[in-house]
RNA sequence: GGCGCAUUCGUCUAGGGGUCCAGGACGCCGCCCUCUCACGGCGGUAACACGGGUUCGAAUCCCGUAUGCGCUACCA
C-alpha cells in the first residue's frame, strides 16, 4: 500500500511555522515515498474556524512550495476535505459505535460535569467522568452527547516512529465525548474517522497530539479498523524556551514571508529544526531533502527558533542566486524601481552584503538618493576634468584605467585615493565595491532620469 | 495532582558501549583577503542536567531525581 499521509490544519489564523514545519514534514515524507500527501481541514470548532482563514493557510503552504493532492480547493477519491462537510459519515459512526455498546448518549449538562470536575479536584481525585450516564443507559431524544466508555483494563501501545514506544493505562482515562450535544463531533473523534475513511497510512503531527493518542487508539479497535503509523514531531520553542507565541516576534509564515524570507530558505530552515541530513549538510535544495527525508532522524527534543540561524540561511539563497532570478523577488519590496532596467545589475552588485529580500532597497539606495559629501576640493576637480575627458567607467577595464590616471594626476594611492572617490560617487563611506558601484551608476543614469550620473555628482560637489 | 514526552556547546544538531579529554553549523572573538561594508578563507571560545546502577568500558543501556513542555475540555 502506498504512502497517504495529510497536514490538518485549524483554519483560525495564519499558518505558524510550527504548523508549516509539520507540513513540510508530511510533504517530504510523501515526495520521499511518492505517496500521496493531503490537506484536510479541521474546522469542527464552528467559534474559531473561518473560511477567511482556510484561504491564508492554504496560500501560505502554496507559498512555501508545498504541493498537494487531495485538499478541500482540489477535491480528491475522499472529499469533502473539510470536517464541516462531513458531518454524516461521523454520524454513522457514532451510531455504530453506539450499536456496538461501546459509546453511550449522555444527558449530564455541562454545567453539571463542571461541577463534577471541580470537585474532584478538591478530592484529589482525576477528573474523570462518573459514569452516570453509562451506568444508567437510556436512548430518547432529549438534548445529549455521545461518550464513549473506556474499561478499566489493560493498557495500549503504540510505536510512534519519532519516540519508539509510548503506553499509556486505561485506567488513566476517563469516558470521553466524541459528539457534542450540538450534534458537531468532537476532534479526537473526526481525526480517526477521517484518517480511517481518507486511508492515511502514516499520523505525522505536533507532540501536542501524541497523548490524544491513547484515545484515538481505542476508536480504531473498537472499529475494528487497522491503526495508521504515529509519529509526534516535537515543539518549535521562542528563545526562552516556551511554546513558540507572538510575542517572540514573528511566528507565522506569511509575517517572514513580508521580512524578505525566500521560500526555499524557510522550508530549508524549518526541515533543519528536528530534521538532520545524513551528510552533515545544512543548506541544502528540495531535492535533496526530499530524496534523503526520513523519520528516524527526526530530532524528539524540542528545538528552539533561532532567528539568527534563519536570517544567515536566507543569505546564502539569496547570495546562490542569480541576480535574474531575484529581479521577481525584490520587485515587490521595491516599489519605486520596479521597472527600472537597472535593477538586475544592481541586485547583482549589493547582494552579498543583503540576508533578506527587504534589504535590497537599503543598499541599493545610493543609486537613488545623493546628497554631495565634503570631499577634498583639489580630488574632486582631477575627477570631475577626468570623467570629462574620458567618460565615466561602464565595467572594470575602465574602472581600472580611471583609478590609474588619478593615482598620476593625484598623487594618491590607497585608501587615500578610494575613500574620497568613494564618497564622491555614492555619499556613503561604505558600500559595494567601487569597481561595480560606480559602472551601475553611470549605468542607471543612462537609463533611469532619477539616477545622477558619476559626473553629475561631481559637479554638485564643486557647485556646492 | 495524574499521565505522557523531552534533556549533548548560548542556539540547531552529529553521536545509537570502546574509533569522543565529543564532530559540524549559526552566533561570538581573532587573523587573512580588502578602498569601506559585506562575501569568502583560516583559527579560537563553548556542551554530554544530576545521582545511582549494568559493563572490563557509557554521551550512548536501566532506575531515580530535577527541570521544561504537553495532555488531562461538549478546543484543535
Amino acid at each position: 500500500m502506498s504512502v497517504r499521509v495529510r497536514f490538518a490544519p485549524s483554519p483560525t489564523g495564519h499558518l505558524h511555522v510550527g504548523g508549516a514545519r509539520t507540513a513540510i514534514f508530511n510533504w517530504l515524507f510523501a515526495k520521499h515515498f511518492n505517496g500521496a500527501f493531503i490537506i484536510r481541514v479541521e474546522d469542527t470548532d464552528q467559534a474559531r474556524s473561518t473560511h477567511e482563514s482556510e484561504q491564508m493557510v492554504l496560500d501560505d503552504l502554496r507559498w512555501l512550495g508545498l504541493g498537494w493532492d487531495e485538499g478541500p480547493d482540489v477535491s480528491g477519491p475522499h472529499a469533502p476535505y473539510r470536517q464541516s462537510e462531513r458531518r454524516t459519515i461521523y454520524g454513522e459512526t457514532a451510531a455504530a459505535l453506539v450499536a456496538k455498546g461501546v459509546a453511550y448518549r449522555c444527558y449530564c449538562s455541562e454545567e453539571e460535569l463542571e461541577a463534577k470536575r471541580k470537585q474532584a479536584e478538591v478530592d484529589g481525585r482525576p477528573p474523570h467522568y462518573d459514569l452516570k450516564c453509562w451506568i444508567d443507559r437510556r436512548d430518547d431524544d432529549a438534548p445529549h452527547a455521545i461518550r464513549f466508555h473506556v474499561p478499566d483494563d489493560g493498557d495500549v501501545t503504540i510505536d510512534d516512529l519519532i519516540r519508539g514506544e509510548v503506553t499509556w493505562r486505561k485506567e488513566s482515562l476517563g469516558d470521553f465525548i466524541i459528539v457534542r450535544s450540538d450534534g458537531f463531533p468532537v476532534y479526537n473523534f473526526c481525526v480517526v474517522v477521517d484518517d480511517h475513511d481518507m486511508d492515511i497510512t502514516h499520523v505525522i503531527r505536533a507532540e501536542e497530539h501524541l497523548t490524544n493518542t491513547h484515545r484515538q487508539v481505542l476508536i480504531y479497535r473498537a472499529m475494528e479498523w487497522a491503526v495508521p503509523h504515529f509519529a509526534h514531531v516535537s515543539l518549535i520553542l521562542g528563545q526562552d524556551r516556551t511554546k513558540l507565541s507572538k510575542r517572540h516576534g514573528a511566528t507565522s509564515v506569511s509575517a517572514y514571508a513580508e521580512e524578505g524570507y525566500l521560500p526555499d530558505a524557510m522550508l530549508n530552515y524549518l526541515t533543519l529544526l528536528g530534521w538532520s541530513s545524513p551528510d552533515g549538510l545544512d543548506v541544502f535544495s528540495r531535492e535533496y531533502a526530499i530524496q534523503n527525508f526520513s523519520l528516524d532522524r527526526v530530532n524528539a527534543a524540542p528545538a528552539v527558533f533561532d532567528p539568527q540561524k534563519f536570517e544567515w540561511l536566507n543569505g546564502q539563497y539569496i547570495h546562490a542566486m542569480s541576480a535574474a532570478e531575484l529581479v521577481p523577488f525584490v520587485r515587490p519590496f521595491f516599489p519605486s524601481l520596479s521597472n527600472t532596467p537597472w535593477l538586475e545589475e544592481g541586485i547583482d552588485v549589493v547582494k552579498t552584503s543583503v540576508h533578506r529580500l527587504t534589504e535590497f532597497a537599503g543598499a541599493l539606495l545610493f543609486v537613488l538618493e545623493y546628497a554631495p559629501p565634503a570631499v577634498d576640493r583639489a580630488l574632486a576637480e582631477k575627477l570631475a576634468e577626468d570623467l570629462r575627458a574620458n567618460g565615466a567607467p561602464t565595467d572594470e577595464a575602465s574602472y581600472k584605467a580611471m583609478v590609474e590616471r588619478l593615482k598620476i594626476s593625484t598623487g594618491l594611492k590607497g585608501k587615500a585615493l578610494f575613500m574620497p572617490l568613494r564618497l564622491a560617487m555614492t555619499g556613503l563611506d561604505h558600500g559595494p565595491e567601487l569597481v561595480r558601484a560606480i559602472p551601475l551608476l553611470q549605468h542607471a543614469s543612462e537609463v533611469d532620469a532619477r539616477v545622477l550620473s558619476p559626473l553629475a555628482r561631481v559637479e554638485m560637489i564643486l557647485a556646492s
